[in-house]
Parts: structure tokens; sequence; C-alpha cells
DNA sequence: CTTGACCTTCCAGTAACTGTAACGCTTATC
DNA sequence: GATAAGCGTTACAGTTACTGGAAGGTCAAG
């Protein structure tokens, strides 16, 4: 298979594909003509690749997971832990785009939008008081 | 003010703020010296810039926030478009962080976390077909 | 006069790609 | 056999918003 096929069933784009043997993650072998050419392992790593990533994993994180998936004496202990130390992340970043989210659904709500100057929401960010969260 | 007592009473760094100044956000003067010398003005729109960062915004939409901040005759529809905008990609990515902990706390559910290699963690990233949620 | 806490600039690195240029190989068509 | 489309290759630069570090200048205190 050409980087066009594993691009195809893999959904990442060759560009990425290219990028991952760069940073060492596949090691497609290599036909005379210079071609990349991938076998089914190599394959099944980028679909492996695409789906961890799809699901925010770093890319550290996925060259971790990469070696349990290749390590048949791995202990599932260890997978787990990565996982749950991601999910920890997501959760933290789901809070502060919640609270986010709140405050300025709240500027938002209180700005007329119209052709006049006066806007809760410059008057929030540019607000001299420790009151910033007062509309 | 010299630069850490702005650092100080804004709460960003001062290496962010000589960022800042590099890309145009702010523009303080010089004492002779060479130390930059800020004033009421400056240090105002650095905590606006510590605010709208920490609602997310990018630093381009920040950059166009201060010119509306500056601009006395400004329409309030012209911000509340930049903060809709904003909104919007906000919930979006919070849409996808929510599924992916969905799924990975599934996943991470359905583990073991023991010594044993058997992991569906692991077998959900590697799966073949295309029930990539099952477990 | 030296020490420590400031300040300065400049260069490099981060995460994970993405874009672009300049070029070679393959295959089909004329 | 020439050529053009559509693959593939490398290498380098750019993205976002900083952050770290080196090498050095300034200032106030003791």
């Amino acid at each position: 298979m050409n980087i066009g096929d594993v691009a195809n069933r893999s959904g990442l784009p060759a560009k990425t594909i290219r990028y991952y043997e760069e940073i060492g993650l596949v090691k497609p072998l290599r036909d005379t003509n210079g071609y990349r050419a991938f076998r089914e392992p190599e394959l099944h790593k980028l679909v492996f690749l695409a789906r961890a990533r799809a699901l925010g994993f770093t890319i550290e994180d996925c060259r971790a997971l990469l070696a349990l998936y290749d390590d048949e004496t791995r202990a599932s202990a260890d997978v787990k832990k990565i996982a749950n130390e991601h999910l920890t992340k997501i959760e933290a970043k789901i809070a502060d785009l919640n609270s986010m989210r709140d405050t300025l659904s709240h500027l938002v709500d209180a700005c007329a939008g119209d052709h006049r100057p006066d806007c809760p929401i410059l008057r929030n960010l540019g607000a001299t008081s420790d009151k910033s969260i007062r509309v």
C-alpha cells in the first residue's frame, strides 16, 4: 500500500502520516522507487492513532498506548492509568470552557448589539474594579 | 511603572507583556535607561487583555476588541458579533470534549485496570471493525 | 564595591500539524 | 516516443501564544 491508500483507509491526511513516520510512530518499509510501502500492521497502527487522537490523547500518550498495544504482556492498569489521567484533563478543560461560556453568554445577552457605542462586554473587560463578572 | 509593576497588577507574566508589545497590542513608552515605562492607559489595556484571554478570545480577537474599546464611536453590534462567534466556538469545543469524555469514561469503566493484558481501551482503539464505540 | 533584584534583547523550543516549492515516478493517452 | 495527470518524494517555513534561557545592562542597599 502506498501512502494514499493508507490515508484513505485510516482517514489521516498523507501529510500527517509522513509526520508520524518522522517522529517515529510508524516505520513503513520503502519500495525501490523510494515510495513508502505500508503493510497491514502499519495500517492498523494508523487507525489506532487516528482513534486515539480523536479522543484527544496527546502524541506522547499515543506513543505510550501504542507501545502497550504492541506488548502482549502489558498490564491493563497501565493503559487505564493513561486514559484516566487524560479523562481528568478533559474534565478540567470542560469545566474551564463551561465557565467561559457562562460568563460570555451573560455578557452577550446583556449587550444590545445595535449602532450605539455602549457595550457591557467591553465595560466588563475593561472594568477598573474587581467586579469583573457584573454587568 | 516598570514591567514588573504592571505584571503584578495585571496578573500577566512580564514575558507575556513583552510579547504583547512585540505584536503591537500595547505600546509603552521607554525611560532613558531603556526600561519600558507604563502609564495607566497601558495598564488598563493589559488588564483588558488578561480578561479577554481568560475568556478564551484569540489574540486577534483581542486586537479587534481593543480597537473597539478605544473607539468611542463603535457600534456595540460589532463587539457582540465577535463575542457571539467566540461563544459558538466555545460551545462546539465543549460538545467535542463532552463526546470524548463520554466515550473515554465508558472505556475506562470497562477496563479492569489490573495486571492482566486484556484491555477494552486498547481493543477499542485497535478495533478492525467500524464499531469503535462498542466495548 | 559588590550583591541581588530588577531590566534589556535575542534565539530557540513548545504541539501537532499544514502549506508550499521543487522535484521524481507511473500510467494513460495521443 | 512525448506528454500530462496524478501519484509520490524531500525540505523548509508558518501556525498559536507564549515560555525558557543565555548574556548582559541598571539600580538600590549595605
